[in-house]
DNA sequence: TTCACTGCAAACGCTTTGCATATGG
DNA sequence: CCATATGCAAAGCGTTTGCAGTGAA
């Protein structure tokens, strides 16, 4: 009916032609996973995962749930982000575009945005110190105008 | 004489007025620490400024770095950076200008550059979504030019 | 049949915590 | 004097690894 079950099967597809192309088996489990995945919405932990799962009684350890992050990660099904030290989170990506996030420090609150200017950055810094970038991690952290009015700031905190 | 010993003397004296302010007490070891950081270039880790400090015959343990490091970080002598999941990095930051990073992923060489297009996105970003943006931490990850040309790319890793 | 995959639990590596001792104010 | 800091070692916590058993091809 709608789009999260096409992404959905779609996002099987992918998965499964990429295990067929790696010589890696399509076990229940690997599908299970990115199911489960895909039939949920914004960030999520492994350890979320793997409690979700274990509700939901699929027979499932931590280490499978890790082995198949780490082949969604490869065929870019899924990716990973490092808000603090502990706990990688990640989100499914198919049908998804690349974005970055703003974290509000008071009340912790994550926010989507696109700009395309990154994009500019990556380009030069490659070009004049030679790399090939893959890929990158930006996160800009401030103040949300809910927390900044309750701290007493003027209405607008961009100023 | 130079800028090393005059930027160490200034640290010190913002870390012992911050230490006072907030009632901390002023000890031998969390100056022996800001010294050790100050008097050493590029970025470190708590292990190896630990081991470092250990072959100075210095009495000092991890708990006490880690304690001291969380105080430098409150006053801004030092800046705190993820760039994998393991081993956080450090590095002093008095007088010292904001950069961000590249990593390589093959080798964990770590790149800093400045792209003042960054600037931009932060306004325009805060600007958009109403948040009052205080800093950032933006890491780009990609293959050093040695590494490609090891694993067999062509001469020009920025294509 | 075979060997990659799985579940389980132990090991890992960085960081934090608990506790007895030491010391700055 | 005594609350805060320290050294040491154990505990925490997310992640990785080792291994015996399992099941996809």
């Amino acid at each position: 009916m709608n789009t999260i079950t096409t992404t959905s099967n779609r996002a099987r597809q992918v998965f499964s032609a990429f295990l067929e192309q790696h010589g890696h088996r399509k076990t229940d489990e690997r599908f299970a996973v990115l199911k489960e995945i895909y039939s949920s919405h914004g960030h999520f932990d492994i350890e979320s995962l793997f409690l979700t799962m274990k509700n939901k009684k699929y027979r499932i350890s931590r280490a499978t749930i890790y082995n198949t992050v780490e082949l969604l990660l490869a065929c870019n099904l899924i990716r990973k982000h490092q808000f603090g030290k502990n706990l990688a989170q990640f989100e499914k990506s198919f049908e998804n575009r690349q974005h970055d996030h703003l974290i509000c420090t008071e009340c912790k609150n994550v926010v989507e945005f696109c700009d395309p200017r990154i994009q500019n950055i990556k380009t030069t810094v490659g070009e004049v110190l030679k790399f090939k970038v893959m890929h990158h991690s930006l996160n800009l952290y401030g103040i949300c105008i809910n927390c900044f009015e309750k701290k007493g700031g003027s209405t607008n905190p961009a100023k």
